[in-house]
DNA sequence: GCCACTATTATTCAAGTGTATAATAACTTC
DNA sequence: GAAGTTATTATACACTTGAATAATAGTGGC
């Protein structure tokens, strides 16, 4: 006798909220099980919905993952980019941020890696790592002009942009190498490091 | 009538040869499709086989694609770690043959990124990454107390380990961004930047 | 040249995939 | 507080997935 369907109660959630939700719980789910195990099942279990909601706020489980990666991008830059103060602390901290949590932590890896494997494939994420690797070195270039203007020996864009090309090199290798194995690493060793190896690179110190 | 079924033709392989058949053919789907791409039909028209015959070689498709991680890491590091000469010739090499193909290619960063990706997923991929990042950063420790050493610098083991990371890092850094974006550099520029951040954070000119 | 062996193919299976559709519960407006 | 709107659920669909099975074609030993 047709017995009424028992249906779940819910929550209606504003719309920016619950995109924001589905995106974090896209990016928890890539982190945990890898991109193929990133379902969209999964996903709304993460997010205590059910699946079809996912279709209701994207176009599709693509776009989804492509504006998840903008997130992720803008997160890794946002910290980097706001740093404040004199030229010499804005570049200590544009480091130390860099390598220190939560920049630095093996979720972040993995879902970095997780979009860099794709950006062969699809065009739409190469573009946007296009844009968030240029804005990042673009920002680190702007500091570095300005540390070495402030430390009495100011250099021309082609080598700032030379400066910034192997600062950025440097700080990614060794954000990617403390995230995968950082028991391999001492406390604050790599930020250390990174320290010296900038102040070697620059032939300056950077104490005040 | 029972029309005996047409069946294709095939030549049997030796089981060695035919192994790394299946192990190229998932490389070349990983970087082609990406890891959710890589599925075993796809890998098996790739290989110019059905796909039954993958798990007649591999208890599963996640043991094959653990060998073929052992394999990239193997391609990427064993050339590095074969140079011959010279203290500075062989210091020279490494950071070079790393920084042009074909270990510099999009194809190897992908499947690197793919591989690192699941490195928190999967326990086994995990070593097999841990194993292979250490050897080379071990290689590259090495080369660097004899190159110090030749150059009259001697530097004791934990100094070398500093050095080691950061140069590594910066290796490594700049292979992925040379890989992803390598329209963003000039032809040569990225071994040039290289070889001069050597010099600077060793303090030693690396020309002979 | 036949026989035993096994690498390989063809087929099937259950589970999981992204997506489409219709019913409905929650909220807004008046 | 009733009507209208829509965010959300529930269900269904067509397709793909990794894996299991049985039949068969290639190969080496005698």
């Amino acid at each position: 006798m047709g017995a009424a369907v028992n249906r779940r109660s819910f929550h209606r959630a504003p719309e920016g909220e619950r995109r924001q939700e589905l995106i974090e719980a896209t990016l928890d789910c890539i982190a945990e099980f890898g991109l193929k195990g990133a379902t969209v099942r999964q996903i709304a279990v993460r997010a205590g919905v059910t699946a079809g909601l996912v279709r209701h706020y994207f176009d599709s489980k693509d776009q989804m993952v492509a504006e998840a990666y903008r997130a992720v991008i803008a997160s890794l830059t946002e910290k980097a980019k706001n740093v404040e103060g004199d030229p010499t602390t804005r570049l200590k901290d544009f480091i130390a941020i860099n390598l220190t949590e939560p920049v630095a932590d093996s979720r972040s890896v993995s879902l970095w890696a997780a979009f860099i494997s794709q950006v062969r494939v699809d065009p739409v994420l190469a573009e946007i790592h296009r844009e968030g690797y240029l804005a990042f070195r673009n920002a680190l270039q702007d500091l570095l002009s300005v540390f070495l203007a402030a430390k009495g020996r100011p250099a021309g864009p082609e080598e700032c942009r030379r400066y910034a090309i192997a600062i950025n090199g440097l700080v990614d290798g060794l954000w990617v190498e403390g995230c995968l194995a950082g028991d391999l690493f001492r406390d604050g060793e790599l930020v250390g490091i990174a320290m010296a190896s900038v102040e070697a690179l620059l032939g300056l110190p950077i104490e005040q």
